[in-house]
DNA sequence: TTTTTATATATGCTTATCCATATATCTACA
DNA sequence: TGTAGATATATGGATAAGCATATATAAAAA
């Protein structure tokens, strides 16, 4: 977890699984489970399993919300991280995965309406 | 070897001993196997097994001189994994490999000289 | 309210595969 | 010949995937 070199980080996203999983939540900010396996059309145990060592590498983070945990980019990456991902961000083919997130309509999860006015 | 995803290129770095052949490469320009073993302190059929790999996917390219044999990055990498190399250089901690390099003062194979006046 | 059921996600376990390294050997060049 | 480098083989360790199951929340039923 520490002690951060870059193989390590590069490790991490030696997977083209995990590739697509975080350069998907680097476009669209934040998603969840659900969402992802049905964009990435996998498993859900193959899924829940690269999030985890994602976020074990401090790569993800991850928050419920009801029944959904969704999955965003720490804020505090650091910069030469950040920019490895904005790097895979374009890089990555992800033409297939965001057809298959927009067919899910109202499949999706609401997200939460946030009052910002009280 | 073709069909060169972020997740094959992740992979070729996923490695610190190759982290450190490319990062050391790319600031020295070229190296020689013998050069990269001292500098790395690696045996010989580890730097050369890496090397290989390198080769092999394109990251790095081979050229004869004599008895020994120097490897530098092509002239020709897609334009994001350039992006990726230099951001490697940058992260990559290389102060050891540069002292040990240095240390070698005339151990190291002298550079052809190159007549650029004729 | 308590109990049941469904849904979303995580994880233990197993298997198969890949990968990094070491030793030994082989090839190319001077 | 000696030196530089590549490669074959064996081995231990990591890793990915599948299946089954556990946990957590929510919805429905009693």
């Amino acid at each position: 977890m520490s002690e951060h070199n870059p193989a390590q980080w590069f490790k991490a996203l030696a997977d083209e699984t995990r590739c697509r999983i975080v350069a998907l939540i680097a476009t669209e900010g934040e998603l969840c489970v659900c969402e992802l396996m049905c964009a990435l059309g996998e498993s859900q145990p193959k899924i829940s399993r690269h999030l985890a060592l994602l976020r074990s590498v401090g790569l993800l983070m991850d928050h419920r919300r009801g029944q959904w945990v969704y999955y965003h980019l720490p804020s505090d990456l650091p910069s030469w991280v950040q920019v490895l991902v904005d790097l895979l961000k374009e890089a990555q083919d992800l033409n297939d995965e965001h057809q298959r997130l927009m067919r899910m309509g109202d499949q999706r999860p609401m997200r939460q309406a946030i009052s910002c006015c009280p």
